[in-house]
RNA sequence: CGCGGGAUGGAGCAGUCUGGUAGCUCGUCGGGCUCAUAACCCGAAGGUCGGAGGUUCAAAUCCUCCUCCCGCAACCA
């Protein structure tokens, strides 16, 4: 049986649309699951999203529509839009499904069995817009410390989860699993976070009534990240399916998120599944944010990137290698016009293109586009080969990581040796001598066959480019598996393969 | 004493945890090549690693103090 990939992105919240946040999330778990499935695994991906809440419930209500219909509009845009950047998840989940609603209640019941959830009488500030509750010394002047804005006091009856109860395991689990929150950094953040205390947690609301009904009291109703947090199960079919996902992918290997809803799912998250008698996800890693143009992204200054646009005019793969290639996955960065042309250009077009340019151009010059068969390697091929050989589990052991960046790098070593092994032997030079007919054989030969090592490489990143150039090759550009197919030698000799087009054309500006 | 991030050749960054020739991309300059999307390859210039002190045979890296910059409205990955 093959190994299972779990993974998931956050669910976005429909009281939003989706901008290149959301995208670099999704894309970045896509690529992921693509890797993981060309290396055989059995990958359930998820994504979806939270249509639940006050905020909904009021923003529907000013546009004259039901929390639903709000949801149903918002929720085309986000699925458009992985459609649109080749996002190739598994399933897709929405808060509303009635799938989920029975999951959430379920685990209700059941911590509520287990004698961890109890009501109690809420009594402390409460930000709306943030839906967040604060203890008292954690206002700044009054107001809400996260967003600043004021906050008002509750008093409202609730049901509490006995989230203290799991201070010291959590910190325990985390102590054993150095792994378990990602990047460094946020992990001694949610430690510090642990150590000053966790609170029993109110997961009930009765201000209002847009999300889903408490079992046996349903004046009371479920807390945001309660019901979207639960998701991760749900949508494999908790507490029990017939299709056996739950015990088949249940823990995920990975819960990719951005940095904003580290303690969601670094705390609350694991105390519910402790609560509940589930394992803990392997992983949590949260990513970094983009600015635009050196600023921070705002709707105020208008400079919210829509994804969509990008996507018209530079193309699907240059924006999905940008946001994985420009930034360790992890830190903050910039999205800046000039930096992606800049990486179009340079990486895509000049190196990478350009290199299947030249190399099939050769073909076509010196052999009619009859790919010849390989003599035996002399120093200088075997070196070329070798990078690629040792490049293999690099790159796996950095995508195991997370660490996108630096799997591209090593990538375009690889495509950096094309360029210079084609300096080196200067086959040029070796056409216009027919006794070096079988060496300048090799070398094609050798370059072409790194060009498909390549295409499968940077197929999770940029599908269409790897299929393109699988296809050029004359591979099965719906192949791109690379379980025994990233072996030295697959191309087979004497295909016929034609000369490329410019694969990533240079942007003049 | 609010919290966090940062200060490394012209720009953007890595390296700091696990002290020991300061590295990458871009840019600049020079050279090579002509197969290629004026792309590719090689070389060079350019940094006393924010400042001061300390530990050490040795510090960008550890310790102390200081200076400066960014975020900590909202939307939100």
């Amino acid at each position: 049986m093959k190994p299972t990939y779990y993974i998931t992105t956050p669910i976005y919240y429909v009281n939003d649309v989706p901008h290149i946040g959301h995208a670099y999330t999704t894309v970045a778990c896509d690529v992921l699951a693509r890797y993981k499935k060309a290396k055989g695994f059995d990958v359930f991906f998820l994504t979806g999203t939270d249509e639940h809440g006050q905020k909904v419930e009021k923003a529907a209500m000013a546009n004259g529509e039901s929390p639903l219909e709000l949801a149903d509009r918002v929720v085309q845009r986000f699925q458009g839009l992985w459609e649109t950047l080749n996002v190739d998840n598994t399933d897709f989940i929405r808060t509303t499904q009635e799938r989920h609603k029975q999951g959430v209640q379920e685990l209700f019941r059941l911590i509520e069995g287990k004698g961890d959830i109890y009501l109690g009488h809420y009594e402390d500030w409460y930000c709306t817009p943030c839906e967040a509750f604060w203890t008292e010394n954690q206002l700044i002047e009054g107001n809400c410390p996260d967003c600043g804005r004021p906050t008002e006091k509750l008093k409202e009856e609730s049901y509490f989860f006995a989230m203290s109860k799991y201070q010291d395991r959590l910190l325990a689990h985390i102590e054993a699993n150095p792994d378990f929150i990602q990047p460094k950094s946020r992990r001694n953040e949610v430690v510090s976070f642990i150590k000053e205390g966790l609170r029993d947690l109110s997961i009930s609301r009765t201000s209002f009534s847009w999300g889903i009904p408490i079992p046996g009291n349903e004046k009371h109703i479920t807390y945001v990240w309660f019901d979207a947090l639960s998701n991760y199960i749900t949508a494999l079919g908790y507490p029990d399916s017939e299709s056996h996902n739950l015990e088949k992918y249940w823990p995920c290997d990975v819960h990719v998120i951005g940095k904003d809803i580290l303690r969601f799912h670094t705390v609350y998250w694991p105390t519910f599944l402790m609560a509940a008698g589930l394992p803990l996800p392997q992983k949590v890693f949260a990513h970094g944010w983009w600015t635009v143009e050196g600023q921070k992204m705002s709707k105020s200054l208008r400079n919210v990137v829509e994804p969509n646009m990008l996507v018209e005019k530079y193309g699907i793969d240059p924006i999905r290698y940008f946001l994985l290639r420009e930034v360790p996955f992890g830190l903050d960065g910039d999205f800046s016009h000039a930096a992606l042309v800049q990486r179009i250009n340079s990486d895509l077009a000049n190196d990478l293109g350009n290199l299947l340019s030249r190399s099939t151009a050769m073909l076509s010059k010196y052999f009619d586009g009859t790919l010849p068969e390989p003599t035996e390697a002399d120093a200088v091929d075997a070196a070329f080969i070798e990078q690629f050989t040792s490049a293999l589990p690099v790159i796996d052991s950095h995508l195991d990581n997370l660490a996108f960046n630096k799997a591209l790098q090593v990538i375009w070593t690889l495509v950096s040796a094309g360029n210079k092994y084609i300096d080196d032997t200067a086959p040029w030079a070796l056409a216009k001598d027919e006794s070096q007919r079988d060496k300048l054989g090799s070398v094609l030969y050798n370059l072409l066959e790194g060009m498909r090592l390549v295409a499968l490489l940077t197929a999770p990143f940029m599908p269409e480019a790897g299929a393109k150039i699988l296809g050029i090759l004359g591979e099965d550009p719906d192949n791109l598996s690379l379980e025994g197919h990233d072996n030295w030698g697959g191309l087979p000799a004497g295909r016929s393969i034609e000369k490329a087009k410019p694969l990533f054309p240079r942007i003049e500006e």
